[in-house]
DNA sequence: GCCTTGAATGATTGCGCTATCATCCAGGGC
DNA sequence: GCCCTGGATGATAGCGCAATCATTCAAGGC
């Protein structure tokens, strides 16, 4: 009834029911309104159902801009992959995202494909939203990247990679280790002569340098590299496993990832070279395909869903408790060499 | 020099330095700063490069909540998909976000699911960020979601479905009429006695609903109906299909995802069914794996990137034009029938 | 000289919310 | 009666920025 006090809508607001609508028709301050929204224990019943009430007669939607502004927090959680193409970070995306939204954090995701470059400019605009935490992939970063991280003192979670030194939290495992692995596993199997087709991407690299040294720790000096582009694809793998197998007798070729042994496995195929009896093929990231190929890609499995779930964990654990001491926790999550009838 | 003029940083301040803090150290207002930053055309040369300058030194990081709040712009564009962990969601996300932050909008990711319920809780999140843009897979949405997009007045591009009633605009494909070009497909190589494996979602109801309506135009009523849970996957393909192949005599199998598809192959593998010739298998989607398969999957092609491409421009347009005509913008982006080896 | 013009810059205000402290009041101890 | 306690509610003041209008000043016309 009694409207008199409220103040004309000024030519800047946006038209839309705000806090001090609801207070109004609940008949209430507009403090008690947004108690009853945000900690409705610090409300009596009876107060909240008034206000309940009022939010559904005025279709009120929160402004959670202001919210943030006033509170100092955005409830959003900025999550940084390459790409959402390739379906290890997909995976990654989607239950980082599952457990994030059912505490009440929004996703800002931001794709910053495989150059430092991109990733600077990304967090640039990212660190701007103030957001409350951030799932970075990878530790290797430029120097104003780790600056700025640092300085903007959010907590943070390192993915998909491994370093003693992470700049908050660490989830991911050693792609020098996997190299290592796979270089054990295919020497075990017998080959000898090998090829590799490696993306130009740092973390890639890390692996085919993981795998050069499990080489030489045998003694084996010799091995073909080649590089190809992002994104990787099954014609870069079958151009380069051809450029390779024209050069060059290799008993097996090694992949950056599933899609281009996938490439390599076709090439193979079309030569009428019998798998993995003339050719051994490995791969990496045991995407779903891998199973179902013919004859079935022998790869590496990461468990990304157990990454994108423990590094979400973390980030509440360490969100909850604003200014527990820095641990510089560092979770291994492993791999696994997956044996199809590639190898 | 003169800095006596500060105000002393309230207990509530974050800490980090503020567009006043640029100010003072460029020796300008601190609305020349936010003009030098923002619309630099309106500064001269020499103040800008001040500012840029104190920009620097200060470390400062723009508060792009508080500037969002002022000016009632967010850049931040809303983008609800149902899942990313499958190939053709991840495509739209990848060019979507590729088109909108070339813009300087940054992507706020929402998983929704296939249930209305999911939809409507996120939306409303979504809603409260105030986001300049959203972009929304389906257009088969709960009252109350109409409800608040009507109300929320935001530019909205609706994609991955076909209606002639958009809430504002749309990007797409019909799914009925991929189901009837599937089953014109089907039936011209002769096929006659069909399985269906569908996924419980709606849009894949649909494309169930065109090909049963296209075997009833050819005078075929009779069919094998199997619904499977989300998210779909090779063992669903697998167990469906042998409990299909086990009491019915089919010649082929249709699968609302290549994923699926993949599991009736092997299925039919184990078996020692050939195919075509004993079952022939089509699928959806045309995953970057139906094609590496052995034998290659025949399926349906969506240009999940033209989708993306398209409707980020229409919202870019949209967003540039406030209050342009609600001109109900449709695009049919269709699709493509893929005639590989198993059909 | 005087006015106009427009580019550059500044001062003020408010976006919509929440932190913080103040107030109010019922219930209880003594 | 008085004071304490604590739950419920309210009043006030900002969060950091940009919209808006005001001011300044050099250049130019006459």
């Amino acid at each position: 009834m009694d409207d008199s006090g409220d103040k004309p809508r000024s030519s800047r607001s946006t038209g839309s029911a705000r806090l001090t609508d609801v207070a109004r028709v609940a008949g209430v301050a507009p403090m008690t309104v947004s108690r009853a929204l945000n900690r409705p224990e610090l409300v009596s019943e009876s107060t909240r159902l008034r206000v309940q009430q009022a939010v559904l007669e005025t279709g009120y939607v929160p402004n959670r801009v202001a919210g943030a502004l006033a509170s100092s927090r955005s409830r959003l959680v900025a999550l940084l992959v390459p790409t959402v193409a390739h379906s290890l970070f997909a995976e990654v995306v989607q239950t980082v995202m599952g457990v994030l939204s059912s505490q009440g954090y929004q996703v800002l995701l931001g794709l910053v494909g495989y150059t430092p470059e991109q990733e600077e400019t990304i967090l640039e605009t990212v660190l701007s939203r103030r957001p409350d935490g951030i799932v970075l992939t990878g530790c290797r970063h430029s120097a104003l990247t780790r600056q700025r991280l640092k300085a903007a003192e959010v907590p943070l979670v390192e993915i998909w990679d491994m370093t003693d030194d992470p700049l908050d939290m660490l989830v991911g495992f050693s792609h020098e280790a996997v190299g290592r692995a796979v270089a054990e596993h295919l020497l075990s199997r017998g080959y000898r002569r090998f090829g590799i087709i490696s993306a130009d991407d740092s973390r890639a690299k890390l692996r085919v340098a993981g795998f050069v040294s499990g080489l030489e720790s045998a003694g084996i000096g010799e091995y073909q590299l080649r590089e190809v582009g992002t994104p990787s694809s099954m014609p870069w793998g079958r151009e380069k496993s051809a450029e390779l197998l024209d050069r060059h007798a290799l008993d097996a070729i090694v992949c950056s990832s599933d899609i281009l042994a996938l490439g390599v496995l076709s090439e193979a195929q079309s030569r009428g070279l019998t798998v993995p009896g003339q050719l051994a093929i490995m791969g990496f990231g045991d995407s779903s395909y891998a199973a179902a190929s013919f004859p079935a890609l022998s790869t590496v499995r990461i468990d990304g869903a157990a990454i994108g779930l423990r590094a979400a964990e973390h980030l509440l654990q360490r969100m909850a408790q604003p200014t527990f001491e820095r641990a510089g926790q560092v979770l291994d999550v492993g791999f696994e060499i997956i044996d199809r009838d590639t190898t």
